[in-house]
DNA sequence: TATGAATGAGCCTTCATTCAT
DNA sequence: CATGAATGAAGGCTCATTCAT
């Protein structure tokens, strides 16, 4: 599991290896966080995170460049974080396994995940109101995506599968299908906290059940008429 | 399934029963769908609409009150049909058959979504972007859902549970599942429709064949150490 | 004392001379009379008088070609009658005594004023809001008033200062004086009719008495040092 | 008399006390009051009022946060100025002379007043246009004249009244009358100044003549059939 | 004559950004 | 570095007016 999985804590850390991070940057990332996650970056002014920060609206031009600039600041970490994370997270529960079996890899993946999700909930939130906003920001938001990071996703699902212990589906599906439920959970979390169930070890079980019985190789084949 | 499945359609149907919808709205309409979807809601201005539309501008307001009239008109149409539509497709897959079972059920489901998501991807876009936006709009969107539709929802899975067809989890959980799979293909489809599998039939048997596999009722519960 | 004293009755004549005043243009000036006292002629628009007297708004334009000219078919009416009717008074009052005094006709004047004031308040307000609004429209409030009616005005304060009955001031001034006391009086009962004293009598005797004392031939001149 | 009678020294007082009103601010009230006045509120632009001043119109809102803040900060010095200066002129005329005499008291306040008026054309006639405006706006306007300001006033007619000086009517209608005489007099400077007597002092003593005939008490009471 | 959909200029206001202090 | 007054383009929206029906 990575060590860095918070905005805090990630500029904690930033700030200590080389002070990049100035107390006054942090007051308006914090700020800024708030107000995106809670009205959407578009209906936030620089004057409201200025007041709300504490600084002058000067200062945030002087520390981001652009309104932009704050918002790339906040999304940048987690962007460049979570797949690579995750990534490492199964690399982790393949390797450490003597038996790699797909249900010790789904497990800690789902795990993981959710941790993640419960501590980034705000960021994540920003996240994805940009990425569904509007076709430029989505492609931003993908390149951030290294393909260094895909390439090592599928080593890890070709393992998997010479194991016979996953379906034999192409990679982008089984990726796709894996994103679709880990991200459907991320959805309700971050946006309906209050609604989403308390009980995380039962959304673990829940989510990995699931996706065990949905991804392991069958039998017998689906017979459609 | 339901007749009325897309935008167009809807609007013409409309426009058939009591001449509600006239043509400078449809015109208004497929304009503001076009660029809400390409450059986001916030991102558009009532101007551009109007150019593109070929009205002046005043006349969006003269039709849709206001510039947020214009993205209701967008939405409620889809938001009021696509779970109704989804339910009553669950009810015919489980009726129609001799022996109700989860596989008929799912392969409707799935068959009928992807047909929808196909036939809907500018104004699922636009929707979904609202949606991610921000808090207030957020609820907007679930207030068009009516409760009357969750009931329904309900009920369709308890007859399944009963006929030992679907397995026993509280029914918020296996209606998020659901949805995060079939949500998970449609923002795929919706955002990336280039990028996407062009092999229909495909696309629904391994989404068929996942929600299957993952929602049958388990021989063996999964362990975890 | 004119016939004609009320908005109302002045239309009702006009319709009876030759019916140039149709259901449709009374409906309109009754509508547009009470917004535009309530609210202010600028901040009412058409489409509000047009909703208010249950017509469409391109009627307004078929009857009174202009937003404005509802506005003068409210004005006119009042302006062109209440200067008129004032000196016929003065006239009759002097007239039909055998000694004319000054009292009888200030008397005479008064309770004519606040009789012709009690009965057009709406009227009056729309008019001295224009009146004061701007310099053009105080023009044309002003050109509305004849230079015929001034000349009459003349002549019977000349006849009054004859009798020794007027101090003996510049007639530009004792105009002046009196247009200020029932003015005075005109915009408390106009805008604020629920404060202003209803003891019409006692209203009456008090801007008499206080009219007479002040505009009596001194006996000896005020001294200042 | 008050030391402060004109809107710019008005504001140069501010500005000396606390530097609160800046050159740019004095800028734009000074372009607002000569439009306001010459057009009326409704009919100025912010746009005209910002090049009229020589400033983005942005800055009209940086400093005044509305188009209606500029028109209160025109305004409340001087409603809140008017009445009270009014009233110390009152109390220092009564006060300083030996004999409290009806006469000395409305020269005094009649030089006063007829001298602020002169000073003052341009904020009056935006007041007066306001005034009449609309009921809501009236509100506004007398909202900024204090209870306190009323008590003092009634204090001063009660003091003439009981040295015999003073008609024994009511305080509401005396207070009308002196404000209907010096509201004609303040109507007619103010609306058309280049038609108003230039001879001041003319000016004053009729008013004052008329004015102290007028409120005189009574040897014998106007008779009326 | 009455209608009301369409018009588009103009309105007030917001906002990210700049720059002198 | 921080400030916040100034900017002006762009925004959504109102409104009197026109005109085809």
């Amino acid at each position: 599991m990575s060590e860095i999985e918070t905005i805090q804590a990630y500029y904690a850390a930033s700030l200590g290896k080389d002070g990049r991070i100035t107390k006054t940057q942090r007051k308006i990332l914090a700020a800024a966080l708030a107000l995106f996650s809670e009205k959407g970056y578009e209906n936030v002014g620089t004057r409201e995170i200025a007041d709300c920060a504490g600084v002058a609206e000067g200062t945030l031009f002087h520390n981001f460049v652009n309104k932009n600039g704050i918002l790339d600041a906040i999304m940048q970490p987690i962007v460049q974080n979570i797949l690579p994370a995750m990534l490492n997270t199964l690399d982790q529960a393949v390797l450490d396994q003597a038996d790699q079996t797909l249900t010790a890899f789904i497990v800690a993946l789902v795990t993981d995940r959710v941790a993640f999700v419960e501590r980034n909930q705000a960021s994540l939130a920003v996240i994805l109101s940009q990425f569904f906003n509007n076709a430029k920001d989505r492609q931003a938001v993908l390149q951030m995506v290294s393909p260094e990071v895909l390439k090592q996703a599928n080593e890890v699902m070709d393992r998997l599968k010479a194991a016979g212990e996953l379906v034999d589906w192409p990679n982008r599906t089984i990726l796709q299908l894996l994103f679709s439920t880990l991200g459907g959970y991320m959805v309700e979390a971050v946006l309906y906290p209050q609604l989403t169930n308390r009980d995380t070890q039962q959304t673990i079980n829940h989510l990995s059940d699931f996706l065990v019985n949905g991804l392991s190789p069958r039998r017998m084949p689906l017979h459609v008429d």
